[in-house]
DNA sequence: AGACTATACATCGGTATCGATGTATTACGG
DNA sequence: CCGTAATACATCGATACCGATGTATAGTCT
């Protein structure tokens, strides 16, 4: 599958999980949700919008428009609500390394009702935190940023050790938790 | 042009502005850099060495191989060295925005020799986080993670404010040192 | 009255990317 | 001596995504 296949698709389902809208509704809530970040085109979502229809996974219902055009009001079938599940279940190796994606991924956790699945994903996400990687090597050596004479690579080290710091530490907890 | 488009065509450029590299070797690079979280396909680099090729930014030679079949290698032209300039110097809103993006070019960003230009650039991206956005929110009002019932939301709201407090101390303490 | 914005969808050409597959050579372990 | 891994490139079909553009209607501001 295309690497950037599914977070938007991914969004589509889990927004409709929750309750039927309609295109122009789910795509303000997508932007609201990853837009600052990576704005969606309109002439992405529609597509997308029928890739899913076409494979089953949405159905619509065409009402009259209550301010303009009619509108494709989209609910999930149960082949949708079965597929949102199991992408939430058994998410690509991207869903967990790409931070967009595993936000995406985490907004909609909450609708696997199983704790236990919850927690083996945050688990995986947890794993990948804690292989020891970073951007910049000295052989096969991971350096640090301390190690590093340019302050832009520091940087990139320093953000994503404080990052990588407040979510081990959010993952632990939650994790716990969710015993 | 594309969203994704820049990120690899930005790490092709930056790597080659220090030292001509094949092919292979590049991949290698890239795939330190960036191949955690968003693996590169060969079938992609190479393509887009092809097309940098094509746009006059860089140019190969062909040496016969050290280990295995012979090596192209590729140095930037002096268009490339502008266009890896310019990229730097006017990033566009993606490369501000998403994080990986955003990472990849602060990885090349030293090679912009003017401190005034590398103090702008950084501008941008404090401006973007000084923005009140949020990835959830009430009507028009952002809402903090206090506010949010689902622990997962909480997360991540939890994560992007300790990633972005993180990147606010560094980027002002960087902005000073660059004056 | 006219301009503009928001709502609500849709199509289309271009292209960047992916996965699969192919072609050679060298080095190394069993 | 044979299989596997690493080196080093390349092509090709499928497709997800983008930007531009189009079509309506309703409300708002001036």
């Amino acid at each position: 599958m295309r690497q950037n296949t599914g977070m938007l698709e991914l969004a589509i389902l889990g927004f409709l999980y929750d309750r039927s809208l309609h295109g122009y509704e789910l795509r303000k809530r997508i932007t609201a949700l990853t837009g600052h970040v990576r704005p969606v085109a309109e002439s992405t979502l529609y597509p997308a919008i029928k890739r899913l229809e076409k494979a089953g996974l949405l159905a619509r219902e065409t009402q009259p428009g209550a301010v303009a055009a009619p509108r494709h009001v989209l609910s999930l079938t149960d082949a949708g609500r079965r597929a949102l599940r199991r992408r939430l279940t058994e998410p690509a190796r991207a869903d967990i390394t790409d931070e967009n994606r595993w936000f995406t991924l985490l907004a909609f956790l909450r609708h696997l009702d199983d704790a236990d699945a919850q927690a083996g994903v945050l688990r995986r996400r947890l794993d990948f935190l804690q292989e020891p990687a970073s951007f910049f090597y000295e052989g096969d050596r991971p350096l640090r940023a301390e190690e590093l004479d340019d302050p832009f690579r520091q940087g990139i080290l320093t953000i994503a050790r404080a990052t990588s710091r407040a979510e081990l530490a959010w993952l632990r907890k939650t994790l716990v938790s969710l015993d």
